[in-house]
DNA sequence: CACCATTTAGTTGTGCACAACTTAATTGTG
DNA sequence: CACAATTAAGTTGTGCACAACTAAATGGTG
């Protein structure tokens, strides 16, 4: 079915390709709510914790200040959120949802099943690639931080 | 270990994560030769195929010519590639691999083992995550197939 | 043959990812 | 306490992904 090429052998194609497969079916149901799939996964975090620091959120998506910035700008010019400079630690600032951050959440409600529907897949089968992904991501995580550090040592 | 919030559930990010974490670890080896993560699926291409047409190559990556004209362009300013209109049809243009970008094969070549051995996965773990995420991105595809032309039907 | 629909590349504009850098606040050490 | 190192957020610049559009060539139908 597939022609046997290079591409097809290459694990880092098939995560990519799934990877734009998946947010190109989220884009119609976002699309609804006028959300891009980062700013989808910014208010999922913000629809549980309420508030938190941009390093948090930062660690939590793994994404720096350089993508989070425009990005908290952007749904904070939409009034789905808040940014407050600490307080008590001036260089953080905290995120916070607003109301109507919080009344979007009823409306972004039904997509995660949908999603999975479209997935094809059993929720079983689904928690199974999801666990592999992320040991995957781990593993990667932790091999690219050892080429990161050897590099600094040799400089 | 992980926190177990919304995000830790949803399969889309565990792709994400991992897509992203390989670009990563790419990055380094990469930077050796001079391309990015996209340049180099493009020669991979080219080294295989020598000549082919936007659109076939389009196809296999499953760019368009928003993504691939600045990409092609790019490449060919640095002598990897040349792109000519075709004379039987204009409206295509073929795109062909120069000797330097044939030269670049051989700086590259032990890349593709050096990401796999990063992975910790042996040969046969690959091969079945690989089968499975060509799965899911065809039934992803075709979901996402299905909603457009659902939208189409209905305007 | 004429004309309209389709096809192929390319352009423009938006947003994300990331590197490299800046600014300001805080922490740690002598 | 002083001051260097670190930390948090933001800015700038590059490249990719994609939507919406344009321009030009080709194909199909009456």
């Amino acid at each position: 079915m597939t022609t046997e090429s290079t591409l097809d052998r290459l694990l880092c194609f098939a995560l990519h390709s799934a990877s734009r497969a998946f947010t190109n079916l989220y884009r119609p149901f976002l699309d609804e709510v006028g959300l891009t799939y980062p700013q989808y996964l910014v208010m999922l975090v913000l629809w549980e914790r309420e508030s938190l620091t941009v390093k948090e959120l930062g660690s939590l998506l793994r994404l720096d200040s350089g993508t989070l910035s425009p990005l908290l700008k952007r749904l904070q010019t939409r009034g789905l959120l808040v940014r407050t400079r600490s307080e008590t630690d001036e260089r953080s600032v905290r995120v916070e949802v607003t109301d109507e951050g919080r009344a979007l959440r009823q409306q972004a409600r039904d997509i995660p099943q949908r999603m999975v529907s479209a997935t094809g897949m059993d929720l079983g089968e689904v928690e199974q690639l999801r666990s592999t992904l992320e040991n995957l991501t781990t593993t990667l995580n932790d091999a690219a931080r050892r080429v990161t550090e050897n590099r600094e040592t040799k400089a």
